[in-house]
RNA sequence: GCCUCAGUAGCUCAGUGGAUAGAGCACUUCUCUCCUAAAGAAGGUGUCGUAGGUUCGAUUCCUAUCUGGGGCACCA
């Protein structure tokens, strides 16, 4: 029995009972308020103290009053039908009417099997099927490396992405680049001093990796000097050019290997290029498009969006006074073609340093004729700070990603960025993350998997095998029910975790499973000792066991966090 | 001034209206002839910033207020 299985079932107890009110009443001649439970209503919870038993229920307490009964009165008339389940062994009523159900051992131990037998599926669910939802994040201008502000959303999105996706959205992470516009003239121009030997400009780009990227530049084009001989016009957009094409690689690669993939990474380029008949570029077919819903309008030369229509605290420049489009019109357009490419929502992941986007971004989704409440949301995540941290060897007072890769691993990095809500300010403590003990939670959790695989190896030494019995029954100690109620728990974990798009869920999540894990393990051995022999009881702890493993690994997964066999 | 996030144990922080508010660290003491002791067991700590309100019930929701972080461009 599963919790939600429980859920179904008192959701179904309920409704008889409210339908069996109504009739009563209505042949009364009174009328009673329609009432329709859903599981999600009934949804047990796994109470913190072992006493009110394996899962219990405030139905009773939520429901009295609009059915017109008292809550221990109701909850009576549920648990009485409870009681009939299969696979309940009792149910209490305590205190102002929750309902306390214990589940038999079988039922309740039936869980290993599914685990083991649903392998990486298990806790993967529907509860987002058919929302095909847009995500974007990091978009980190291509004019220098990947920095420590930009891994918190790196690792953040990426994870979000994956709890989204196990619990059934289709979801398209996507990467702005910001490659027109002046920064990326800026940027031109840094390397391109840097790489003809001349003084850098007066507002070039500071670090060491301007010096590195001309090395590239060069390597690329070796004639270079001689062209700015010529055309100094020419050889700077070719500087641009190839030292664009060099950082953007740098970024994705450095991406790759911090695990986080993007399925599209969309040049802002695109948005201001014509077609090739000459139609208009998105970005000025996208001021046509506000236009026609009304939101446009003109005013000391130029030309805006009304987006205090939709709550903005001011309106918003769309087309400069000079004829050059704002960052913002470019935001607008990009908006469209994701609407254009069929995404109901689009998410924006932005640090706490952007909050004034959430406006004009919300602002963007309704003069676009979207629903501002369900197709755009914008998550601000609070800023991340290092302490302790080694200074980047390239750019002098900025970490970069690769320097924290290099120091402290993806799989920490990972995890400790992915382990607090967005919304919390986050401190890393660089030793803490490469310690390798309890106070480390990435360690811990990765060394819980990595003794189930030690067990699974032994027991496959020691002739205990699976295949031989699966006895649920016997799995009766109090660790067991222990482990077994929380890998009840992990469907119900990762949708939660994706409707809240909060992966901070999983990894904790995964410290208790992993706490129930050690503590399981040192009380109930899967292995005989000595000369016991191997009964049925040590073939299900291996269920059991390999259940645990199952899914801890598949909650390091949707983490980007890999679980190794041995530590 | 306006917007926004946070304030919970000595420290770092969980806690989407429920029962006695939790975890790790730190401190003390135990447990390997035994599947990974990188682990486990036991020991105590709270004005949930403050004051009101909503209700069967508030750390959670609302209002006010205090403190701290961030933000309020025809920059990108």
């Amino acid at each position: 029995m599963t919790p939600q299985e429980l859920a179904e079932h008192l959701a179904r107890i309920l409704n008889d009972i409210i339908a069996e009110r109504r009739r009563a009443a209505e042949t009364e001649g009174v009328e009673a308020e329609a009432i329709l439970v859903t599981a999600a209503d009934a949804s047990p919870e796994r109470p913190k103290n072992r006493e009110h038993g394996d899962w219990a229920s405030n139905l009773a307490m939520k429901f009295a009053k609009r059915i017109g009964m008292n809550p221990r009165e109701l909850a009576q008339q549920i648990t009485a039908k409870v009681d009939e389940i299969d696979g309940v062994a009792k149910t209490e009523i305590a205190g102002p009417g929750f309902i306390n159900i214990t589940l038999d051992a079988a039922s309740a131990g039936e869980t290993a099997r599914r685990v083991v037998e649903q392998g990486e599926n298990y806790g993967r669910t529907d509860v987002l099927a058919g929302q095909k939802i847009n995500l974007e994040f990091v978009s980190a201008n291509p004019t220098g490396p990947l920095h420590l502000g930009h891994t918190r959303w790196a690792a953040l999105g990426d994870s979000i992405s994956r709890v989204l996706r196990a619990a059934g959205a289709e979801v398209s992470n996507e990467y702005y680049i910001n490659d027109a516009g002046s920064q990326m003239n800026k940027f031109a121009r840094s390397v391109f001093a840097a790489a003809l030997g001349e003084e850098a400009p007066e507002d070039a780009y500071p670090g060491e990796y301007i010096g590195a990227l001309a090395q590239k530049v060069l390597e690329q084009i070796p004639n270079l000097a001689e062209i700015a001989a010529n055309d100094r016009e020419a050889a700077l957009e070719m500087t641009q050019e190839a030292a664009y094409q060099q950082q953007l690689a740098e970024i994705k690669d450095s991406l790759e290997r911090f695990n986080v993939h993007f399925d599209l990474y969309f040049s802002e380029r695109t948005l201001h290029a014509e077609g090739a008949n000459g139609e208009k570029s998105p970005i000025a077919a996208a001021v046509d498009r506000l236009r026609e819903q009304g939101h446009v309008f003109e005013a000391d030369d130029a030309i805006w969006v009304r987006t205090t229509d939709f709550g903005d605290d001011k309106d918003r420049v769309f087309t400069r006074g000079n004829g050059i489009y704002t960052y913002f019109a470019a935001d607008a357009a990009y908006y469209l073609d994701k609407k254009d490419r069929g995404f109901g929502e689009k998410i924006y992941l932005l640090g706490a340093d952007h909050h004034g986007y959430i406006g004009r971004l919300t602002a963007i989704a309704g003069a676009a004729g979207d629903n501002i409440e369900t197709d755009i949301t914008v998550l601000i995540g609070q800023l991340v700070n290092l302490n302790g941290a080694r200074l980047s060897k390239r750019a002098g007072n900025i970490v970069e990603l690769d320097d924290l890769l290099e120091w402290l691993g993806s799989d920490a990095l990972r995890y400790w960025l992915a382990r607090y809500p967005a919304d919390s300010p986050l401190s890393l403590e660089g030793e803490k993350l490469r310690s390798r003990t309890n106070d480390n939670p990435v360690f811990y959790v990765q060394y819980a998997h990595a003794r189930t695989c030690a067990v699974a190896r032994n027991a496959e030494v020691a002739g205990v095998r699976r295949d031989d019995a699966f006895d649920p029954a016997l799995l009766t100690h109090e660790t067991e029910t222990e482990l077994l109620g929380k890998l009840q728990q992990y469907p119900a974990i990762v949708a939660g975790a994706a409707e809240l798009r909060e992966p901070h869920r999983i990894a904790r999540y995964l410290e208790e499973l992993a706490a129930d894990f050690h503590r399981w393990y040192d009380s109930c051995r899967v292995i005989p000792q000595g000369e016991e022999p191997i009964s049925d009881l040590h073939r299900t702890r291996l269920w059991l066991n390999d259940a645990a493993g199952q899914v801890i690994r598949n909650g390091l997964d949707l983490l980007g966090v890999t679980a190794p066999e041995r530590l």
